[in-house]
DNA sequence: GCCGCTTAGTTCGGCAGCCTAACGAAGATG
DNA sequence: CATCTTCGTTAGGCTGCCGAACTAAGCGGC
C-alpha cells in the first residue's frame, strides 16, 4: 500500500540507476525463465562485469538462484544458469466477490502454488466476508511456509471502486458496500502492517492478471472486459495498469449505449451493464438469475445458460448474441477514445465467447473509426473467473521483480515489521 | 520525429542521472519562472553543488541566463538569479487545419513570439496547401532568425489520424487527405532532416497547448475536447498526452450516442460529431454553414451563431442546448472509462461555453458513475482554435525543457545536420 | 567602520556504480 | 596436450552525486 506514486519530482543518483539495472536483470530473466550472465549482458545491453555485479546481489536477496552450469555440447565455456528463485519469495493474492471469496500463492516464477476458492454470498454484513477472507489468508500464509516461500506481500481484489493509496473501498455497488478501510481491517485481523497490503479494483488486477498469466504481453496495449455479476474493464497500456486520476477508470460497465434505454441503478440509462450482465443475459435467456452461488458453482444457472447454449436453444443463443452487440456497440465507443491493441473478453465472457465473438466483432467493425485499416483484434482470456486472484498475487511478485532492491534492503518476508 | 519510444528495455548509466537532474532544474525554473541555485536546491532535494553544476551546464548551453542578483533588504547574500533564456532557442508550431492554416513561434518561456493565421480552404490537392505551410513555416524561421532566436525543432498539428514515428497522416476525414507523408514532403521543401519535425494529431496537440499555455496543470489529468469541422479530444495524463496503441486515441467525434441515430461518415451511427460538431450545431440553429471561411474569419457563421446568442433567439439556443446534452451523455462515457479530473472544452466550444456548459453538466451527472461524490469538473479553454498551433510550437519547447542534454551536446539550431 | 550573523555559491575529497580491458576458467577440437 | 572459443571475474578509470569546508556578499549592532 506504499503510495510509490510521484511525489513530486526527485531527484536521481546512482541508486536510480541501480534500481533500474536490477529490475532490468530480473525481468529479463522473468521472460524466459532463465539465463546467463553472458545472454543476460547482450540482452540487457550492460556489461558482463555489471551484470555480474547485479546477478551477486539478486542472488544473495534469495530473487535468483544459480543452478549447475549450462547444457553442454556447444562450443566454448558453458554459462551457468541463472533462474528466478521459486523457493524464495511469495506473493499472496485475495479476492472478494458477490458470490465467492477467493486465495492464491504465487512464486517469483509466476506458478500458482495454493489456490482456493469458497462460494458463498458477499451481499451481507461485511464483517462476515472481511472474518472469512481473513482465514482464508492465514490458510494461504500457512501454505506458503510449507512449501518454504516468504511471503513479501498481500493483494485484494473487490469489486467496487477503490483508493489504493489509502486502501479503502469508496463504494461497491453489487456488494452494497460503502466506504469501507478493507486494509486497515485485514492488516488489523492478521496483525500484519497495512503498508504490507494492497487493495484494487477487481477488474483491473483481473487484466493484470490476463496480463502476467496467461501471455497477455503479446496483446500490446489492451482492454480487458469480463462480466461477473457486473461488467468491468481493466486497461492495460506499456504493461502497465491504467487507473484514471482517481482510480476509476474501466467502469465500463455504466457506459450508455442507449441514452433512451432502460434506467439503471447507478442513476443512467441504457448502461452496458443492463445488456450484458451476467443477470441481464440469463433474464433474457428465460433462465433462473439467482446468483448466490453462481460464478465458481458448477451447478449454478451460469452453467446452466452453456447447456442451453450447446443444445443450440434459441433462446438462449438469441440472448447471448444480443449481449455480443451491445457489448460490441459499448466497446467500439472505448475503442475510438483509448486505442487499444487488443481487446480481452474475460469472466464468464470466457465460457460464453463461442456465441459472443462474432456479433461483438461485427459490431466493432460497424462503429470503430480505425476499423478499416486495422481492425480491433479480439481475445479470450483462458483464465475466467481465477484472473483478480492471480492478478492480485502477481501485482506482489511484479513489484519485486521490478524494484527488486526494496528485498535486497529491507528484512526479509511479511509481518517483521512489527517487531521494529 | 525521433521514436524516443521505448526501443525495448534499455540499461541506464550515470548519463541518465545526469539528464533526469537537467531535465529537473529545467523544469523546476520553468514553472516558478526564475530561481536561484539554492532555492533550487530546496526545490528539487539535489545538493547545492549539484546543483551549481547543473545550472553551469544549462547557462553553458543557452538554455538558462543569470540575471543579476536578487532583490536585496532581506538578510544574507543574495542569490543570483536564474531564468529561462528567452533569447536563446525557439520552438515553430505549424498547423494545417479545414479551412486555415498558421503557424507560430514559441520561446523557451513558454511565450509566444510570432503568430499568424491564413484563412484558406484545404479540402482540395494537398500540393497547394503544402505548398503554403511551407511558406509560412519559412516565414516563422525568419521571424525567429530577426528575434535572434534559434528554432530547434518544428512540430505540425493536422485534424485527422497520424503516425507519429514515421510522420505520415494516415487519414484525415474531414479534409479528405489519405496516407500522406507530410514530414517528409515538409522537410523536402524546407530543406530539413525529417528528424527535425513532428506530426501530431490536432486534437493532441491542442490538449497539450492548453496544457501548458493555459495553466491546465491545474486540471491534473484532463480531456480536451474541441469542436472545430470535426469533434476531437485529447487526453492528458500525468503531464503527458495518452496515444494509444496506434495514436489514435482521443477520436471522441465518433463515439455513438445513439446507436440506431443518424448514419455518419465514418460507417457509425449517432456519432457525438453528427450532433456537436460546427455544421451540426449551425444547421441545427437554421444558419448557413458554409465552413470554407468560418473558423478563423470574424465573418464567418459562427460568428452569426454567436450574435444570434446574444439575441436569445430560441431556435439557436436550443440548438446549443441540445448539443452541450449530447456531448453530456457521450462524455459521460469517455468519464467512466477513463476517470479525468477535468474535461476543457475549446475550439468553437469556448464561445459557446455559457450556453453549453450548464446542459452538458446536468447530462454528465446523470450518467457519470463517479459524479455523486465527486463530480467531474468542466473548464473552459481560454486559447479556442489557438490552441494546437501552440501546443504544436510548445511540443518542442518541452522536448528542450525535459531532456536538455540533447541540445547540451548536440549542434545549436536546426538545418545544422545538412551540412554533417 | 569593524565585527559577527546569515544566506549563497564553489571547491574538494569521498563514494557508488558503470565501463573497458585484461585475465583466468571451462569445455570443444584436433 | 595445445589451441580456440566463450564465460565470468578482477582491476582501473570515469562520471556524477553527496557532504563538508570554505569563500562571497549583504545586513545590523556597537
Amino acid at each position: 500500500m506504499d503510495s510509490g506514486s510521484t511525489a513530486g519530482p526527485v531527484p536521481a543518483d546512482q541508486r536510480n540507476v541501480r534500481r533500474h539495472n536490477l529490475g532490468l536483470v530480473m525481468r529479463s530473466i522473468s521472460v524466459t525463465g532463465w539465463s546467463t550472465r553472458a545472454r543476460l549482458a547482450t540482452a540487457t545491453g550492460l556489461t558482463k562485469a555489471t551484470v555480474s555485479s547485479l546477478a551477486g546481489e539478486l542472488i544473495e536477496a534469495g530473487l535468483l538462484t544459480e543452478s549447475g552450469a549450462q547444457a553442454k555440447g556447444a562450443t566454448g565455456r558453458p554459462g551457468s544458469v541463472l533462474e528466478v528463485n521459486r523457493q524464495g519469495h511469495a506473493g499472496i493474492g485475495l479476492e472478494i466477490n458477490v458470490d465467492y471469496v477467493a486465495a492464491c500463492v504465487t512464486d517469483l516464477g509466476h506458478r500458482v502454488r495454493y489456490h482456493r476458492v469458497e462460494c458463498v454470498d458477499n451481499r451481507t454484513e461485511h464483517t462476515a466476508s472481511l472474518n472469512r477472507l481473513a482465514r482464508m489468508a492465514s490458510a494461504a500464509l500457512r501454505a506458503a511456509e510449507e512449501f518454504e516461500l516468504t511471503p513479501q506481500g498481500i493483494a485484494v481484489a473487490v469489486p467496487g471502486i477503490v483508493e489504493p493509496e489509502r486502501g479503502r473501498l469508496l463504494r461497491a455497488p453489487n456488494l452494497d458496500w460503502t466506504d469501507l478501510p478493507i486494509v486497515d481491517l485485514l492488516a488489523e485481523r492478521l496483525g500484519l502492517a497495512p503498508t504490507e497490503i494492497w487493495l484494487d479494483n477487481e477488474a483491473n488486477l483481473a487484466a493484470l492478471g490476463v496480463l502476467w498469466f496467461a501471455g497477455g504481453s503479446a496483446w500490446g496495449d489492451f482492454v480487458y472486459v469480463s462480466s461477473e455479476i457486473g461488467v468491468g474493464a481493466g486497461i492495460v497500456t506499456d504493461g502497465q495498469m491504467y487507473r484514471g486520476a482517481r482510480g476509476f477508470a474501466g467502469e465500463i460497465g455504466h457506459v450508455s449505449i442507449d441514452p433512451s434505454g432502460e434506467p439503471c441503478g447507478c442513476g443512467g440509462r441504457g448502461c452496458i451493464e443492463r445488456y450484458c450482465g451476467q443477470e441481464a443475459i440469463l433474464r433474457s435467456a428465460g433462465l433462473p438469475t439467482d446468483t448466490a452461488t453462481s460464478t465458481g458453482n458448477p451447478d449454478g444457472p451460469v452453467t446452466e445458460l452453456l447447456a442451453a447454449l450447446e443444445r443450440e436453444e434459441q433462446r438462449a443463443v438469441r440472448a447471448v448474441r444480443r449481449a455480443g452487440e451491445a457489448l460490441g456497440v459499448g466497446l467500439a465507443n472505448v475503442i475510438n477514445v483509448i486505442d487499444p491493441d487488443t481487446v480481452v473478453l474475460g469472466g464468464i465472457f470466457t465460457p460464453l465467447a463461442p456465441w459472443l465473438v462474432e456479433p461483438l466483432t461485427a459490431a466493432l467493425a460497424g462503429q470503430a473509426i480505425a476499423a478499416p485499416w486495422s481492425p480491433p483484434r479480439v481475445a479470450v482470456s483462458s483464465l475466467g473467473p481465477e484472473a483478480a486472484v492471480r492478478g492480485a498475487a502477481g501485482l506482489v511478485i511484479e513489484q519485486m521483480l521490478s524494484d527488486p532492491a526494496r528485498i535486497t534492503r529491507s528484512g526479509q518476508g511479511l509481518g517483521n515489521n512489527r517487531h521494529v
